[in-house]
DNA sequence: GTGTCATAAGAACAAAAGTTTTACAGGTGA
DNA sequence: TCACCTGTAAAACTTTTGTTCTTATGACAC
């Protein structure tokens, strides 16, 4: 969705149009409405830039179907449908994390969803939830039954909440990394509750939270 | 959105096939998807019926539009947008709750939002949020900055999450709500504070939590 | 200059999709 | 029985909307 470097301002305003009609109007617009609102003298050129930014993966056109437009995010997801997440599994303190590569195909695996805000998926794009199971997060400030929202990465930046593996204790944690030369300190959001420090070698960085879900 | 007592099953039939249809396809069906889908014989009949939903509150049509269809919830607001939830202010233990009636008015008044799961609006209808300021809700296992979404209410069942005023102390929490006689337990989230209790008197409920909802 | 390519324009065409018109069957109450 | 209401039906009509065709312009290379 990020628009490219060099992409043109007509096809810049096209695609933001778009956007906002979505969210405006809860439906697509149409080819004629893309035309008025970007100012454009025909609608085969609305017709032309639209082909174009299909072709660069920026939207989906269903063809010979009104309204037929989809965006999609950057990793190619359709945007507009409704967004849910998959838990992948549930994360404790001491229990193996579940697997997050595809190892038993998806069709053989029935995964439970949770719906999240359209917002979410749009700017981190792909996401995977984790359900957290018994008080073992309750120093980050998370409940049991509290789903968790993570975006996959291999590193983390300073301060960012992370799922951290600790290989040696073969424990699963959520908490705010802060790299200190060797060593890595591992803050939980509870301000009340003390840092873990570990050596880097002994810390996996499995993902970054983008957000906390709690419902009642 | 609840279908009435006495729905006629086609009617039934027709609403349910539009809200799938959207959520499957991110935009909404046309009058002839409806046909096919629910084996009407004629676009006429499900016009008929569209426009009796339409009379009745359940959606909205916009005239000479193809796909003009737009859900609507209990209270006759929009469903198919992306649903934003105002965050009409900020709670702290001891503050004044702000003012949920619109005193000012809404065009004077300028809200945060935040976009929430399109599920809560569907299941609760009418929502706002309040941005929790300070630490003053950690025992409910909140933290600064996180977003409690609110469904307005004055009474509550035995215990579910409330924003509980108390009067005496002016102080609004977030707790655990459990009538016992005459008195009031309120609990914390977080299994390790002790309970609150008061005289029934003394505590008014402002509404229902549905979500907490922390980002990063 | 000449050819090519990306972009834009206007007009017309064709398919999709909303709307209307007329008809009919079953039930209800005067 | 008759008017009346709800629900269904078939076909036709109109508007909306996606698509195509033809032409034009400026940039660039040869």
């Amino acid at each position: 969705m990020t628009p490219n470097r060099k992409m043109p301002p007509r096809r810049k305003r096209i695609l933001e149009f778009i956007q906002t009609f979505i969210e405006d109007n809860g439906l697509p617009p149409t080819v004629r409405d893309i035309q008025k609102a970007c100012e454009i003298s025909s609608t085969s050129v609305v017709d032309y830039n639209l082909r174009l930014l299909d072709r660069d993966g920026y939207l989906n056109r269903r063809p010979d179907v009104a309204r037929g437009i989809e965006l999609l995010d950057d990793s190619g997801q359709p945007l507009n449908s409704v967004p849910k997440v998959q838990i992948v599994g549930r994360i404790a303190a001491g229990a193996p994390l579940p697997a997050f590569s595809t190892e038993g195909n998806a069709a053989s695996q029935e995964f439970d969803t949770i719906e999240v805000a359209p917002e979410l998926p749009r700017k981190f794009g792909k996401l995977y939830g984790l359900e957290v199971q018994g008080l073992s997060m309750i120093d980050a400030l998370i409940d049991d039954g509290d789903v968790v929202i993570i975006q996959p990465a291999q590193q983390a930046e300073n301060g960012e909440m992370v799922v951290a593996w600790l290989k040696e204790e073969e424990e699963a944690t959520l908490k705010k990394f802060y790299p200190e030369g060797s060593q890595v300190r591992l803050q939980p959001a509870n301000s009340q509750m003390e840092p873990i420090y570990c050596s880097t070698d002994n810390v996996e960085i499995r993902g970054k939270v983008v957000s906390v879900i709690r419902k009642f």
